[in-house]
DNA sequence: GTCGGTGAATTTGTCCGACAACCTGTTGAT
DNA sequence: ATCAACAGGTTGTCGGACAAATTCACCGAC
């Protein structure tokens, strides 16, 4: 049954579900292991007769469990074959639902809100080893030696700065938002954040300065110049080159 | 089974699945016929064995189908007594249980992102009805009779300003994140609410004017300062009173 | 040696029957 | 009138059987 030496399936053993509970427990337990990292993504599942034994209930329960997890986005379920895991948080396959039908516009328009945001609070609540690691992130950003390297550093130093606001719900809505965008239109935002992350612009140097300043007011208006200029970017794209998408 | 008079269940028979068709088809038809109002809010739906029946498929097949359906918000499942609609539209539940989870604070953070960014983006976008309408919001407003008719005018002036962007994803997570605020945090809320919304506090006017006068930065400027008295406010009731929540 | 076809093994998908647990409404006793 | 017991109905869980789909190993042809 697991057999398939291709198949690594390290797990600890599962905690018995106690008798009484019910397919909620089961949901519940399954996520915390996705959350949790002990199902990581793309990996996949012990088989449900497994999962019934280690977890002492029925294939039944686990069966209605996993069809809610893959409802949910967490999971992915071939028959022959198995459960794997495609998602680690339900809100972000939820975000990706939502964000891959909307305006690429609009999901831009969403981005800047956060972006200010993230650029305000970080700069009110940043340690000052949050700020040496941004001045790393910074300075490798600088030194990226090709567009497909600075596109990393880039990301890495804007995603640290949400990092930076101590808001965990901030950080998760805003990769929720963004990694769609990423991989569904990664041409186009990939051309954008090359135009608009021209190294002779001033605005991700000020924003690491007013971080580095604890000056919110400051750090928001980089932000906001920043996006305002990707925006400006994007739409001229898209008028040029319509994106045809979920028809 | 279906014979109790006080529980009307005026449906029109069921389209039956066709052979070969999966658990998602069961989904997608219920979901529909609650989208559609033919299972209205409130209602309970037929028995399992009778949905099962009608649409020609096991009983466990309606079973992982009504699971996926209860977990997405849109039903709740009464053991001994029945299935009922809560809610005509797949709410997002993911985010919702998010939202639920996170500190409260940097949920208002949240939120003030997205106000400050709708405001500016109600500027830019309002059409001349939109501006009517939210004139006589804020007319309602004024003219609002006690704390609960005050705080319902409030909420639908704010909310017609998300509605004023023209962007629809924003408006969702708007909703997604502001509803559970609500409805798990009503009393402090409400309390905020109260205060932060003293009619001597000019924001909420200077967002209207700037909203009429198509002035982003203006609305933007008005928006943030209106938020920032909410979060003091909270800041301190938090101290006084800290809300225990999701051990 | 490579490639393609076939069949076995495995896993999910569906159905069924049985019974437990729970809820609602009715009836009878006080 | 209230309360308790009971019956009937409904969801929750379990286990067994078998269909449908996938993967992989083996074998034969080239």
């Amino acid at each position: 049954m697991e057999g398939r030496a291709e198949r690594p399936e390290p797990l600890p053993a599962l905690t018995r579900v106690p008798r009484g509970s019910l397919t909620d427990q089961v949901i519940d337990q399954l996520r915390e292991r996705i959350v949790g990292g002990q199902f990581p993504v793309d990996q996949r599942l012990p088989v449900e007769a497994s999962l019934a034994r280690e977890l002492g209930v029925g294939r039944s329960t686990v069966r209605e469990a996993l069809r809610v997890l893959v409802h949910a986005g967490l999971l992915e379920s071939r028959q022959g074959d198995g459960t794997y895991v495609r998602a680690r948080h339900e809100t972000d396959a939820a975000l990706r639902r939502r964000v891959l039908k909307a305006d690429v516009i609009n999901a831009y328009e969403v981005r800047r809100a956060m972006e200010v945001e993230a650029a305000r609070l970080a700069a009110t609540h940043r340690s000052a080893a949050d700020l040496a690691r941004l001045h790393e992130l910074a300075a490798a950003r600088d030194d990226a030696a090709g567009p497909e390297s600075y596109r990393r550093a880039d990301r890495a130093l804007r995603e640290h700065v949400v990092e930076c606001t101590g808001n965990p719900l901030l950080g998760d809505l805003y990769r929720g938002v963004v990694d769609p965008l990423r991989s569904a239109a990664a041409g186009l935002v990939d051309e954008v954040d090359l135009v608009r992350d021209d190294p002779a612009r001033p605005e991700t140097a000020d924003l690491v300065r007013a971080i580095a300043d604890q000056d919110p007011r400051a750090a928001a208006d980089a932000a906001a110049r920043h996006m305002d200029a990707v925006l400006r970017v994007l739409t001229v794209m898209l008028q040029a080159a319509p994106i045809r998408r979920h028809s």
